[in-house]
DNA sequence: TTGACAACCGAACAGTCGTTCTGTAGCTTG
DNA sequence: CAAGCTACAGAACGACTGTTCGGTTGTCAA
């Protein structure tokens, strides 16, 4: 009757059982299992309700035509960091749901390796000795960038700077030199995330 | 002739083209898919390549008999300091060991949550605005750790020391005083590691 | 030079995929 | 109480899936 479009009913509860076979599988499933997993038992009704859920935004298709999580897929209902009492909901506290904390890190996964720290030249740009670097793999960089460089046959970790016509190292840390290598400057790569374990 | 099993080789480009593939749609192709995609034009040696891919621990098979990533497909190289000499190309080259992000971070997933941090209290433990702590739920904990405490209803990161009888909570920058909490102090549990995501 | 093996191609095939279309039960709405 | 809608069920179907099996080519050792 009125003019605003309304838009079709979609189960939260189904997104959700989606989201816990996404989560144990990381894969999606097919439409037959997808019926059953949803006590659902005609493919076409499936179907259906796919297509609601890729027109809100929660599935999506491949290139080749393949079912694959959308963009709000990974969305969580954003819990502050207040807590209400007693226990918060243990769940992230973030606006998205991580399914890894590897695909947080990591977007292209055969340009990144890990690398680890050595010395406290950097603590000051808090990166301790034993962390380990996220590292894109990158023959260049931009100044400012904290970059892993190849120096004297060793990774080194340093703030790329210029100056005037000369790339330089500069380390966070007053107790170190700045670095100002002869020749060309070989940059192995950016750093894109950081990885600490204690305890 | 030899007694030990060789084992038929495998494709590291292979691989790498499909972890590209999946950290873009998260989810993993049918075989004609993946044959253009390694530039294979038969899917009866795809078939082939998948069996040692799933062997060798890097895909597996859901309950539905659906391809899924496999324990080892989010394996990351962690490269050597030191450098041999030139690098062309350090994916080929050894001295690198694999590990998984999640693995290293993560022991228990039911008791392991992270928390953002907010505020830059904790800076001199290389602690930053922004980061994601891997907190461990636990409702105690020593001395000396860093923990996650329920203070006024917010989430709050510090050291745990004791002054005396009680308990207090030492920020890691000067310019935050001690928190003494009254009563008892609500611990929601220990730092086991950190995330931090830059670019 | 023969044979064994590894790396691939290509055709054939049964099974499964997702779509479409028709049907029906239950609930509103007027 | 008929009209209209939503939430499903079920069958039919062509397209595509992954497997099997029988080639072909190149390499290397005997």
């Amino acid at each position: 009757m009125a003019l605003n479009s309304q838009k079709p009913a979609l189960d939260p509860a189904y997104l959700e059982k989606l989201q816990d076979y996404y989560a144990e599988h990381k894969v999606i499933p097919s439409y037959s299992v997808l019926a059953s997993l949803w006590g659902i038992s005609a493919k076409s009704w499936v179907s259906e309700c796919v297509k609601r859920f890729e027109e809100a935004g929660y599935l999506d298709w491949t290139p080749d035509k393949q079912l694959k999580p959308g963009g709000r897929f990974f969305e969580r209902r954003l819990a502050d960091s207040t807590v209400q009492a007693g226990l918060p909901n243990p769940a992230i506290s973030e606006g998205y749901d991580l399914i890894t904390i590897d695909d947080f890190l990591v977007r292209v996964p055969s340009k990144t390796s890990l690398v680890r720290v050595k010395g406290d030249s950097m603590v000051d740009a808090g990166i301790h000795e034993g962390d380990l670097l996220v590292v894109e793999q990158q023959p260049n960089a931009n100044v400012g960038d904290i970059v892993v460089a190849i120096v004297d046959n060793e990774f080194t970790v340093k703030y790329l700077e210029r100056e005037k016509t000369q790339f330089v190292l500069r380390p966070a840390n007053k107790a170190y030199p700045v670095i100002r290598p002869r020749g060309r400057l070989e940059i192995f790569g950016v750093m894109a995330g950081l990885v600490r374990r204690t305890r």
